[in-house]
DNA sequence: AAGCCAGTCAACCGCAGGGGT
DNA sequence: GACCCCTGCGGTTGACTGGCT
């Protein structure tokens, strides 16, 4: 029963790469290519590997033209910002970036990006939490979805992006105040945590406009705001937090 | 010096989907 | 349409490393 493995485990090797069949793998490449499949490249190259662990050896590190760590800060509001549109489509992402790999963005999201955002949005909940006794947030009467982005209204030094995003999601009106839903009073950085909250679930957190560092503004300006200025997070709430589309229902 | 722990990243696993038969 | 093979992708694991106690 089960799956039928790609190869015979007890035939290939397994485990990190030793340099000889770094060697062998970068030579087999550069002379022929993978001109079949990977499947029977180990063969050809005369490797005792899977041909998917070749092939991921090749995409992921061999490959002559794949940069290693060292992130830059553009990169890295693009990661949060593609994150925010797309998802943990990490290939897409990766398409994105310049001489990067899925692997490489995927691991940098969750050791640094992801605990960096979430301990943005803890300072955040935090600081929104103790500051307010009510459990909804003061959002305003719906406005038309601007056709352009603003102009930042608070400039973000724990993250640089330099466009604010709106969120396209259902909303209640109870005759006084929007009602954001549930996820998004409890954790609402919940979309940029992915698969497991408000992505998952429809929500979206898009950008008014599509210009590439887009996207992920929101939770840093917000953050930023409500950690440093109550006062400052309503104004950003007021300003950004709004229906973006007809899903608006009033109940 | 030894043990523990957290962070990092290469590598593996299993699934989805495309293409061929 | 059904089946098989293969590739690509995303989630997860585990080895390694460095810092801390």
């Amino acid at each position: 029963m089960g799956r039928t493995p790609c190869c015979e485990r007890a035939a290939v090797k397994r485990g990190p790469w030793s340099p000889e069949e770094d060697d062998a793998l970068r030579d087999y490449m550069r002379r022929y290519g993978n001109n079949g499949s990977w499947i029977t490249l180990p063969h050809r190259a005369g490797l005792r590997r899977c041909g998917k662990s070749c092939r991921l050896r090749w995409l992921n590190y061999l490959r002559p033209d794949i940069r290693h760590g060292g992130f830059t800060d553009e990169e890295d509001a693009l990661i949060y910002s593609l994150y925010s549109q797309n998802g943990s489509k990490w290939s897409l992402i990766a398409s994105k970036l310049e001489r990067r790999t899925d692997n490489d963005v995927k691991n940098h999201w969750n050791t640094k990006l992801k605990k960096r955002l979430a301990a943005a949005s803890a300072a955040a909940a935090a600081t929104f939490s103790s500051s307010r006794t009510d459990s909804i947030l003061p959002l305003p009467a719906p406005t038309p979805a601007p056709t352009h982005a603003h102009p930042h209204p608070h400039p973000s030094p724990l993250l640089s992006f330099s466009m604010p995003t709106v969120k396209a999601e259902t909303y209640t009106y109870d005759g006084g105040d929007f009602l954001a839903p549930a996820a998004a009073l409890h954790d609402p950085f919940a979309a940029a945590e992915g698969s497991t909250s408000a992505a998952s679930s429809g929500s979206n957190w898009s950008a008014v406009d599509n210009g590439p560092a887009d996207g992920g503004g929101f939770f840093a300006d917000f953050c930023t705001a409500a950690a440093s200025d109550l006062d400052a997070a309503d104004q950003f709430l007021t300003g950004f937090y709004y229906p973006l589309d007809p899903t608006v229902s009033l109940v």
